[in-house]
DNA sequence: GCGGGCCCTATACCTTGGTATATCAGGCCA
DNA sequence: TGGCCTGATATACCAAGGTATAGGGCCCGC
């Protein structure tokens, strides 16, 4: 436990996983939150999905448990809603009057679980687990990626080309050709592009650039 | 259309989609399988997940309609048997007598669909069609990583060795010095490798080396 | 026993890649 | 206008990769 100096991103802020509720009704509320905060997590009570958008919220992994009744809006159009913004969290949802092709919806859209009322305690507290649980592996793996993108933007746009058709497999003649360049500047970029992104070999800078390009979105 | 001879293996098994149908009411299989081949699919019907597993399925992509209630066994079970299994057909479910935990559990197991009795035609039509979809993209990719394995195979030990290290990243020099060899033999090697291999580039290797070696089930 | 596959090695030669140093031109901003 | 970054280029040298040819040892199956 004394590695505390390995890791000062993930250390500093503490990484306390966090569980955001959606109900409009005020007596489940605030039954969801002694429940999560009885194991020992941050729950965070919300009314309606206006109310949650406008929250900012903890840069940790986090689940969100959500009602398929909301005022105004279905807690399954919110939840397709979401997956277009830039809120990834794991849903969990609870319902009183819910019915087979409401889960099945759920469940299509990524939806972690989907417990009818009443359901066991412990059931929500796994289901909220791994929603965190998955949340966190996402995390992960975008913190991985963004280092990586950030060092992609740090390229000038010839290295980005070379770069690019290294990566293809070319030889250095051929991108001077492809790039109308002589092949010495070809090799200058490259090393360039080595350095700047860190790759310590030629199989290490193509699985760095497969994972830059093919994961255009997230 | 008159690319016949671009890929053989695809061209000579025409590769028909087929429906697999599994319940155990004669009445219902009758109208699933008239339902299905009215709209051009080839439906296979069974009385029970025994027939079922004593047929020998067709070389196509496919789907499979299970009932929730099966005799002996329930639907789910034989979901969650099958993924044992080197059979892994999409599964659409039908049932008379489902709830939600069922729907939510065949979905998390990776069913297509979950249709409640009664349920629209064009419903089953559109879930078994997104099966097979589904199924036909899994044998693409499998058969490419066939071809793979099989190259791979045909490697002998020593390759196999140098292939490792050489996608790893390390230097002939390197190489040499882990398997005491001497560098030329390490050349001879990596050449074989990626004449075996049908690697056109170091790039192109170490892209076969990680879809050979990171999908080692399946 | 003998061919053949596998494994290892060597010599020789050529191509490709990598590094260092230096120069020059254009754009941008204090 | 002077400094700085980016981009392009050159010379020179060294390291690494690739190919061809040739040979020896080992083991297995015919």
């Amino acid at each position: 436990m004394t590695d505390r100096s390995l890791s000062d991103r993930s250390a500093i802020p503490a990484e306390t996983p966090f569980v955001a509720i959606i109900d409009d009704d005020p007596s489940i509320r605030d039954s969801l939150v002694s429940l999560l905060r009885s194991v020992g997590l941050t729950a965070l009570p919300f009314a309606s999905a206006q109310e949650f958008l406008q929250q900012r919220l903890p840069d940790a992994p986090g689940c969100l448990v959500l009602d398929v009744r909301l005022p105004g809006q279905s807690g399954l159009e919110f939840q397709r809603e979401l997956s277009g913004t830039d809120i990834h969290l794991p849903v969990v949802f609870i319902t009183g009057h819910g019915d087979i092709p409401m889960s099945v919806t759920a469940m299509k859209a990524g939806a972690v679980e989907f417990l009818a009322k009443p359901f066991r305690d412990q059931d929500l507290i796994d289901a909220v687990h791994t929603g965190i649980e998955r949340d966190r592996d996402r995390r992960r793996a975008l913190d991985a990626l963004c280092d990586l993108r950030e060092r992609f933007r740090s390229l000038t746009p010839r290295e980005r080309e070379v770069m690019r058709l290294v990566a293809a497999g070319q030889l250095n003649k051929q991108i001077a050709a492809e790039l109308q360049l002589s092949e010495i500047t070809v090799k200058v970029h490259r090393a360039s592009v080595m350095r700047k992104m860190q790759a310590r070999s030629l199989p290490d800078l193509v699985r760095i650039a497969d994972k830059v390009t093919l994961a255009g979105d997230a």
